[in-house]
DNA sequence: CAGATGCTATACCTATCGGTACAATACACG
DNA sequence: CGTGTATTGTACCGATAGGTATAGCATCTG
């Protein structure tokens, strides 16, 4: 692994453990065997690094949702597939997953926060868009698109924080009931 | 107001802006009209500080939902007064649950999530006791308390999350949904 | 072989961090 | 009035923050 990635690694586990703000430059490099000029050789600044993270993961996160959460006329199925991808997404990357909400919930003039913003921007956008499509078939949905992918992300990331901290399991039974209990949310 | 009270809500602001690490003592002294030796004088260290913010507005939440959480037989009952305890000391006092909300989701190592522990542990045990008690009627919760409860704050933190975010009104509406949905959740 | 480019380390910069020594003030109580 | 206690400001501490100037080294290209 080049040095580029080891840094990315690093910073990735000393991030989750300890947050943005609370983590160093020099923790970074000496995490990756080597100093600080290397680093800003590669990201220019701790802000770029940051934001290379959550650009690589992005990538990832963006592809395996774009096929999963396309509306085709089945809304049950859709919202199953969605919640399955991310589920998945946490469970292969937990550190990540877990910074991510760390960043998320960080206060809104903080660093953090901005750099988390187009990421989670992005997340919703796609959630977002099958309500959007599903609207055209389900006309009561109308109107309440925006509520409803902010339910529904809320809910699948209050699992994936209760699977961090060990009182739930990521598996299709709890998908299931993620999916049964926010369709009886937003139908009632 | 004593200064000591000044510096208390000057630094909720602060925090609940930027995040505890990002704000330094500096800035809460002069954000307040005092010096630093004024501050550690009340307060002793940064971490007191923030420690006796969370002390007082826990002591409030607390006595609130001692009357509210108390099961007595009727658990929808007891999950809407619950609920509405939370959304009115929610709307009451939004900087804080802002930076509780903040501290909470921040990743373990950090000094912030370490602090707000306390205050979130006592929150979660208020809620999961309602739990402990129902098992005694209804047999079927037995050996899910934690779960539960788990699954309750988290939908009600969701719901609180999204009105700070404009998104959702923590109204009379809001919080029989909350509940409908949260009791069909654990009941399917 | 010569030169250009990419990568890395030594050593250093200024600003700010949390925290404190100490002296001056204000104020209570006898 | 005098004396103790609580409160506050001036001036400072060492440590560390993010970031950089400069030069050495390796590797690739002609």
């Amino acid at each position: 692994m080049d040095n580029r990635n080891v840094i990315l690694y690093q910073a990735l586990i000393l991030f989750a453990e300890r947050g943005y703000d609370a983590v160093g430059v020099q923790d970074i490099a000496v995490a990756s065997g080597i100093t600080k000029p290397t680093l800003y050789h590669y990201f220019g600044s701790k802000r770029g690094l940051l934001d290379a993270l959550l650009r690589e993961e992005h990538a990832h996160l963006e592809s395996l949702l774009d096929e999963a959460a396309r509306y085709r006329g089945d809304l049950p199925l859709t919202l199953t597939r969605t919640v399955q991808v991310l589920f998945q997404f946490a469970r292969e990357r937990p550190l990540f997953y877990r910074l991510y909400l760390s960043m998320w919930f960080a206060l809104p003039h903080n660093e953090a926060h901005t750099a988390a913003a187009p990421f989670h921007a992005s997340l919703f956008h796609q959630i977002e868009q099958i309500f959007i499509d599903a609207a055209r078939d389900h006309g009561n949905m109308r109107g309440r698109q925006r509520a409803n992918a902010a339910t529904l992300l809320g809910t699948i990331n209050t699992y994936i924080a209760m699977a961090i901290n060990d009182q739930a399991a990521l598996d299709e039974a709890t998908v299931h009931q993620v999916v049964k209990q926010f369709s009886y949310g937003i139908y009632s």
